[in-house]
DNA sequence: TTGTATGCGTTATCAA
DNA sequence: TTGATAACGCATACAA
């Protein structure tokens, strides 16, 4: 149970000040070479590590960013995480990881403590917040990058990366029209996801451009998992069997819709064609392999990691990103 | 840019000293009830909320833990995380998560850091550090819990967690013995994984213990990805294509080696047997569903996290747990 | 190039 | 029940 060692305890091996100590350890200038070398030797010697929880108290930085998730078991998070952890380690920064189970109590506990333990910026991914308090939320941190959720006014160091949801139902739809599918339905997501929110909106104006009369009983909510995707088919397709055409929230709920149709023995794509939302790896597992709107999320979390920093640094930034979907053609559809 | 609310400022208002408002707001005695409430009530008027930098300098605890593992976008890591993170979020504590992406170089960076950050625990799952090292790093910290990982000799603060890999090889092995297999392959982990050692070694034993030659040209090792199990399967099967099972290290490894098979036309599980391991969502999404050894991951994951709360309170605790997995029979062999 | 004094926001300790 | 003082480990600002 050993203590560990201080940069006072450096001081007084080397024989000079804290100051000298810290200087030479933070590689700052006002050391004379010799002496520099000398207490990075000791430094080594005695396992010094700077403590970070002071260094934080005197700086006002911490190093530490918050990343806040519905779910990172959800593939498409899990990647977005990979890619902000990465980028984050070659910046030097640590993450908290915090899920929120698309529960807004619990996603305003996260911020709080994030804000609590200082963080220099805050990734908020998929907000369920309503707008005066995600506002609010958000004014207190230092930095933030929204993913897939933005303020209806721009607002001070908060920068929004949004997926062009809307774009990415329409070339779903559209896609469905030129292959002559006549009855089309939706398996939206939660009522509170803005992406949901979007890829419905979507949905909607692909009708309303190809001038096709639209039928909202063929909308169904669902929660972003497997097995809601495919109650949500059952429920959907037992109502209305004649649907020819599914586009999915995501490819979660696109496998579990593709399951409940070869469970009753649709062909696919001959009975009924699916589309999902995300390209998550799934995608590329499930025979048929599914059709499906691709974005790169590593890289997208990368971008992210890459942002926030930035935002610190440049006055002004772009308050906005937006990221096109591209459809990736496979066998569902 | 509004600063942000100290105790001295609640303290300035109520009239009364830091000392005061600070034992009211950790509820703790000694302040009488009236005054309790009206700093209280002055604290949620002015949005204080406690600096938890400063009280992690003060106090020595930080209520945080790290979370340190290969990759977290493996879903069976993804899961673990996810587990510990919802017991972490019951117990007050956030995670610093961070990926090491099987590199001795990264871990160590990433142990370093924490330490830097004085967490008051560590999470080490599947660690690739030689021993030696392994047991200075983790000495430092005040409590940690290794998943799939042990130090030879029992150590102050340590508790392992380990899924008992050797019995996991043992059952598939056997398994394919009782169905008559007769050239049983195995695709290993890494070299460097002690998961992938034992699961080798209770592969070599069930040969034993069944009196039946082992043939070491039939074991190759892959990265556990799907890709490289796929990459391993062909290099296998080109080799020796009279294989008729295989236990794969894991379930990604074992997709990928699914998949090969069935590119070259192989029957599942008529002419090759696959088992993996593990048990991710990934394993019966694919066709024909995987046969593997269960975990709950989720389960583990918050095992892990109570084990490590559970540990800084009582004086003495077991010092390694072991998880027995279970054969779930699919599709595949 | 090196050192001194001071402060970051909180809690521990001891005194009133 | 409340308060004064020191301390946590480091960095900033200024002085030598």
């Amino acid at each position: 149970v050993k203590k560990r060692a201080t940069l006072a305890d450096v001081a007084d091996i080397a024989g000079v000040t804290m100051m000298t100590v810290s200087r030479a350890i933070n590689h700052k200038s006002g050391v004379s070479a010799n002496m520099r070398q000398k207490i990075l030797d000791i430094a080594k010697e005695i396992d010094y590590q700077p403590n970070q929880i002071a260094r934080g108290l005197a700086t006002n930085q911490t190093m530490t960013v918050g990343l806040v998730v519905p779910d990172n078991t959800n593939p498409f998070f899990a990647q977005i995480a990979r890619g902000v952890e990465d980028q984050a380690y070659e910046s030097g920064y640590n993450i908290f990881l915090i899920n929120t189970s698309e529960d807004t109590h619990r996603e305003l506990k996260a911020l709080d403590s994030l804000w609590g333990r200082g963080v220099d910026g805050l990734i908020l991914c998929s907000s369920r917040l309503p707008n005066h308090q995600l506002k609010k939320q958000v004014e207190r941190f230092s930095a933030t990058v929204m993913l897939n959720r933005e303020l209806k006014i721009p607002t001070r160091n908060v920068i929004s990366i949004n997926l062009h949801d809307v774009r990415a139902a329409q070339l779903a739809v559209t896609y469905f029209f030129e292959h002559k599918r006549r009855r089309i339905a939706h398996i939206s997501g939660p009522a509170n996801s803005i992406s949901a929110q979007k890829r419905l909106e979507g949905f909607k104006i692909a009708f309303t451009t190809a001038n096709i009369p639209f039928d909202d009983q063929l909308v169904e909510s669902s929660a972003p998992t497997i097995e809601s995707g495919h109650d949500t088919a059952r429920k959907l397709l037992t109502a209305h069997p004649d649907v020819d055409a599914i586009y999915a929230f995501n490819d979660l709920v696109a496998v579990g819709v593709l399951k409940y149709c070869l469970e009753i023995g649709k062909r696919i794509p001959e009975d009924i064609a699916i589309i999902g939302n995300d390209d998550i790896p799934h995608a590329t597992i499930i025979q048929p392999k599914l059709t499906t709107l691709h974005y790169n999320q590593y890289y997208i979390g990368q971008l992210i990691m890459r942002t926030l920093v930035e935002s610190s640094m440049k006055a002004a930034s772009p308050t906005t990103i937006l990221i096109e979907p591209e459809l990736y053609i496979r066998e569902s559809a």
